[in-house]
DNA sequence: CAAGATTGAGTAGTCAATCTTC
DNA sequence: GAAGATTGACTACTCAATCTTG
């Protein structure tokens, strides 16, 4: 339908290919293994490496680029499930944090090594040390159009 | 968390974020550009470039490898709308067609030149002609392997 | 009124059950 | 009974509206 030339749509179908059967594989067997989504995981990842295993909505939603009403849903949800809590912040009170319970302590060590094991099997031992470091630059160069790209949208006025 | 060496982590939340920040801004602009989710877009497609743009659920269901409950909801929404059609199918009363309408053949016409165009100034044109091939290549390699390993999979018995 | 955060309504996707024809 | 397809109930995400504190 549209135009690409031979190449250039050879690697932009097969990104898009890539992108949705790896996705899907390894939420499938992420799901299995270890009952997580995606979505659990990232979050309960994120509390793992924070101080205390705890965060700001705000900060959470910053660095999983998600909407702030999608997390807090999602939060919602692992709440109820045992996996996060809400706490209070005592130096804002328009705030709150949300912290790791000991639950979902052990659902990241148990599942981060069934995880990671998926990742290799299914993409990092199938290619070269060389294609990992072009998947990189080329993921790299993007990010940077993209994030360059949005800024100037925000200033027409 | 798990454990990836620097190379490997860079490389996996490399095409982590190129993934899910290219999809997002491209969905973005063809819903506000041409009212059509990235869902539609695919539906479309596959429609327009079929004979007498038309194609049986199932054969939608395999090019685009969505579940068939989904296909079908997402086609009854689309129906609704106006850009596709179902028609019976006289070789096989079990099953039907789907059909692009007048109107799904314009909102294609339409919105898949403004569409490449947002995949060249974000992915394409950012990259070398030596990216796009690597990235094809990789591309290929992964899926390769998820096809055959997806078929070792069902016969464990 | 900005920032931090939650809520509710509407839309999309998933899973299991169903229906019809081969 | 299996293939082609749809339906309904449930879960997840989005958007706009809201609430509260700084």
């Amino acid at each position: 339908v549209g135009w690409l030339d031979g190449r250039e749509e050879r690697a932009w179908r097969g990104f898009v290919s890539l992108q949705q059967q790896v996705r899907r594989r390894i939420a499938r067997e992420l799901q299995r293994s270890s009952g997580l989504s995606e979505a659990d995981y990232e979050v309960l990842v994120h509390l793992s490496e924070a101080p205390d295993g705890r965060m700001r909505p705000y900060q959470l939603g910053r660095v999983t680029q998600w909407e702030k009403s999608r997390l807090s849903h999602h939060l919602s949800r692992m709440a109820e499930r045992g996996l996060v809590e809400r706490q209070f912040c005592p130096t804002d009170s328009r705030g709150s944090f949300v912290a790791l319970t000991q639950e979902g302590r052990s659902a990241i060590g148990a599942a981060a090594p069934l995880h990671v094991e998926d990742v290799r099997r299914w993409f990092i031992d199938v290619l070269t040390p060389e294609q990992l470091d072009a998947l990189a630059e080329i993921s790299e160069t993007v990010l940077e159009h993209l994030a360059a790209e949005g800024d100037e949208g925000a200033c027409t006025s």
